[in-house]
DNA sequence: GCGACATGGGACCGCTCGGTCTCATAGATG
DNA sequence: CATCTATGAGACCGAGCGGTCCCATGTCGC
């Protein structure tokens, strides 16, 4: 029971880069074969299938990709301030993540027409991070440091899909600029348009 | 030497959605004998390859969609209304593409790794896309309709970014509030951070 | 309307795909 | 140390892949 779980997420593991960057058709048995060093049966003698495999290695991957996201973001008090991080996450913590850039958008639009399953594992991930920025958006607004105008699930959209729509692109280009654009971009939007104006004196309330 | 090339445009036009559905590994010769209704030496007398085929398809994609985007903006005089026709093109003007989806997006993510051709044509339909919407904004500085601290290449890339990750995240969430919330985002923000503001009396300088 | 070439049907090819099964053996358990 | 099961190798399978080719037929220019 021991040795059988250790090889499951050592396949999970190597197979996750092989699924992000060539998709669920493109991965071929031959190329997991290849990454986890097993042969067929090795495989599958702990997946019933290799959807069942990829849909393991999608969660794998995004584990570590949301994980690098809310990295340190926790301990920061002001609510803004940790939505900021958040997004200059996106940017600079990008060491350690499964190679083939964003789990996410990689299987959204891969299984857009697909396996089922894998794309409800992807709209469950986009509203797992949807759903904790919205979170740290009411938090602010709650405690002030967010204007009430504010729609904290709008909010979480918009950065998500900047976020996401530059990764494309600075793939694409490989170059960094657009998503370091992106960043910035957002940086000052949500200081501008989002954080709260402090009472130049004494609350009036 | 007529037919051919009449039939040729045939296979291209009947292809098209379904490599921007399934993308190139999921699109098989089978899918599209069905689609096109001919057999596969009647696709391959037009064509020396699938890849070939991709590359055509996914050109004939891409005109279709830009020019939707582009759709009567040319005779919008001021240049930030211009800017925000063809944000609010990509919202409204949805009818007649393609289906499956933005094949610049799609073919971005499926080729990242894949045929280098197919993806050098994702690279050039970015680019052009770009290079347009950057020269109106330039045409905007000149005519002091666009502020002069504006960075056009930079407004060209942030206003693609946020429209393909908003349109990314309405395809998984089949909604179209995203796409939506994204467009009202960038009209905004030109309105406020690019539209150069009114000179109150007779200008100064 | 005839001849020549352009066109498309479909059998055929080798290959790789995802998946199954058997069996030797490694590793845990008493 | 013996046993017994959990593990993984690898031969094997049918299907479907992208691609080739030959030949009947359709479509032209003359």
């Amino acid at each position: 029971m021991r040795k059988g779980e250790k090889t499951r997420q050592e396949i999970i593991r190597k197979s996750a880069p092989i699924f992000n960057k060539k998709g669920y058709d493109g991965a071929a048995l031959s190329d997991l074969m290849r990454a986890t060093g097993l042969e067929k049966g090795g495989i599958y003698r702990h997946f019933e299938s290799k959807e069942e495999l990829a849909c393991d290695a999608f969660d794998h991957a995004w584990k570590v990709a949301i994980d690098a996201r809310f990295e340190g973001t926790a301990e920061i008090p002001n609510t803004v301030d940790r939505l900021k991080q958040i997004v200059r996450n996106f940017r600079d913590r990008r060491m350690g993540l499964v190679p083939g850039g964003c789990p996410l958008l990689n299987t959204a639009v891969d299984c857009d027409d697909g396996s089922p399953k894998l794309r409800a594992k992807a709209r469950q991930a986009l509203s797992s991070w949807l759903d904790r920025m919205q979170s740290i958006a009411e938090e602010g607004q709650r405690r002030r440091e967010i204007r009430s105008d504010v729609d904290s699930g709008k909010l979480a959209m918009l950065i998500a899909s900047t976020l996401e729509g530059s990764h494309m692109v600075s793939r694409l280009q490989k170059k960094d600029e657009p998503r370091d654009l992106a960043v910035r971009h957002l940086e000052e939007y949500l200081e501008t348009n989002v954080r709260a104006r402090k009472p130049k004196a004494k609350a009036k309330s």
